[in-house]
DNA sequence: CGGTCCCCGGAAAGGGCTTTCCGAGAACGG
DNA sequence: CCGTTCTCGGAAAGCCCTTTCCGGGGACCG
């Protein structure tokens, strides 16, 4: 694996080729030690600044370098620091706009720090999940930001918990976001409060008969969404009893279906509450392929306030998540929070905003 | 830094607390190797199968392993081996869904090797970029792939290939998406032949009058659309010399400006250009803004085909680009060429979509 | 001018792993 | 039954750094 290597200063000097140096492999330590004539912990000391060195030696060292272009090997330094720079960011799917917004709060936070991100996406599998977690320990990440598994397995959801306590273990801090109870640091939305805010708008607006697109069985998200949109009609005295729910899966295709479904069923929802934008998404879609009008003929209202919402046709009313800054809390709690602190929840807030999709019913 | 660490076969039998390990600080092999009563070696060749283990001592080690929650330490792996199993990716943005989506692909690939990937976001901060090359040399990463770079900037430009030529000499494979002559390898897409086969189809919707929202000048992807633009409406018989151009930044924000200026500025033309599909949603929502109807007043046409298309009304006319597999194709590139192999330039097909977004003119 | 302290350079001992090298025993062939 | 070849364990050398530990000057003080 290492090739051959001769100490540059030595080689350069004698004529036995091209000048050309057509090396391989990056630049030791110990040659710029040599080039500048020091000492390997003189040129150590010097490129992590850990000690005061001298000038004449100091100035040689940082010379020598630039030179030979020398990148300290930061994986040797993890080793020998016992600590690495690098945090893991475990996501569903980068294209998904509502974990990119989250990728990029975190991201920004991470590299505020010096820091760089290790990225994974499950694609809901929730093997790679813990696959992952595996691997983000193996690199001995210092922090661990999880934001992904929608499963509601439960055998899964302890392989899960168990991966983290032994990642903390190990000395690693992990926060998950909008998951709870895994003994890890938190990131929460308000998504009871939040639901439950719009249920009472849309009443308001004079809907009486609601259909949900609910995600997965059991998911806390969707299951806290549906349990505060239903606080919600019930607080405006709209029976929530004949609420007609459709379980999903948080995708696009799955809200397409879904809404494809309540079209087909001659559902007499007046509102359709998505419990979140990206199936929103496949509804309006589904609705106008199946020229059922929005919000002429049915309102239409999502969770998350995604990005891509605003080039909307309706603008879809949601309920704003300010998931940059959930990915920076999340990020700022993995990473400043002392180890072996009893980890905290944080609960960020959410806002409807009601916009075109939603109107007063005929 | 390090913990006093006591051999965990012997600590355990005593009697000198509650039996709760609480210990700090991962597993070593060493502990693995003394747990199950055989040497370092041993237990690094089965646990990395580098070599035929016997079955008594095999077994053991695995046992001890498991036991003990041992993960090894990919960094000292690293180390040892001279190799890494990670991959390096630049990019612009990760909220920009052109770039989310050539990630995506990005990363599939590289999951599939069982890679890791470290993800940088430049937010078009020529600077960013080059310290990115940085610290991702500085983590020996085993390919780098770079798509960020929106300069125009010809010292930047300069730098970056002097950064990339000292991550190649150090060992490293670099492929870039959308740029050339950077000496590395590099995923283009035919914004030429795209941009001319569109123009030529608007042409052909009757289109006479156009304006064209252009990226940064001398960018190479808004250059090379731009002239192929140019070329598509000569060839079809229209004077491309009165064209109104406008430079932007590839951004919504940008978009949106230069769509408004258009507006105000009382523009003839019947067909707007936006050379990427990021700006043509700022037009289209600046147009909607403005009261200005699409495709009705004037007929829109992006360039990428990203995702978030699919939702907007009208749906938009692009040039679609296989993002995705642009991603992958530039990590195939980065990850299965040879070193000190020429470095190769794939092309990627563009093809025009026609959508709602564009029509005959009144 | 002798003693103490401090500054700074180098040797060497790590850090956690892989891999080479060696040697002991088993298996095998004649 | 002996020599050869294999197989497989362990000791130890390396991988590229950081950091401790020393020791040799100088500065500084009395």
């Amino acid at each position: 694996m290492t090739t051959a290597r001769e100490s540059s200063t030595g080689r350069r000097s004698e004529q036995d080729g091209p000048t050309v140096v057509r090396r391989t492999g990056p630049v030791l330590l110990s040659e710029v030690a040599a080039h500048a004539g020091v000492s390997l912990a003189t040129a150590s000391r010097v490129l992590s600044g850990s000690r005061s060195v001298g000038e004449p030696h100091r100035g040689r060292v940082l010379a020598a370098a630039q030179e030979l272009r020398y990148t300290p090997n930061a994986q040797a330094q993890a080793v020998a620091r016992g600590a690495s720079n690098v945090v893991g960011l475990i996501i569903h799917d980068v294209l998904d706009p509502y974990f990119s917004s989250i990728a990029g709060g975190v991201m920004r936070e991470v590299e505020e720090r010096e820091l760089v991100v290790f990225l994974a996406s499950t694609h809901s599998d929730v093997d790679r999940e813990l696959e992952f977690v595996q691997t983000m320990r193996s690199h001995r990440v210092r922090a661990l930001i999880i934001c992904g598994s929608r499963t509601t397995d439960r055998a899964h959801t302890e392989r899960l918990v168990h991966e983290l306590e032994g990642y903390a273990a190990a000395g690693g801090q992990a926060a998950v976001i909008s998951q709870d109870r895994l003994g890890t640091h938190a990131v929460v939305p308000q998504n009871r409060t939040g639901a439950r805010e719009l249920a009472r708008e849309l009443v308001r607006l004079g809907h009486r008969r609601f259909a949900v697109l609910a995600g997965p069985r059991g998911l806390l998200a969707s299951r806290d969404r549906l349990t505060g949109f239903r606080e919600g009609l019930t607080a405006e005295g709209v029976d929530a009893a004949d609420l007609l729910v459709l379980h999903g899966d948080f995708t696009r295709e799955g809200g397409e279906q879904l809404a494809t479904r309540l079209v087909a069923d001659g559902s007499p929802a007046t509102c359709v509450f998505a419990v979140n934008d990206v199936m929103a998404l496949g509804a309006l879609a589904a609705f106008r392929a199946a020229g059922v009008r929005v919000p002429d003929d049915v309102s239409l209202a999502g969770f998350d306030d995604i990005a891509p919402l605003r080039d909307v046709v309706p603008s879809l009313t949601s309920v704003r998540l300010p998931l940059a800054e959930m990915g920076a809390r999340a990020a700022q709690l993995a990473l400043d929070t002392e180890p072996q602190t009893p980890s905290q929840t944080v609960k960020v807030d959410a806002e409807v905003v009601l916009r075109g999709s939603t109107r007063r019913p005929a």
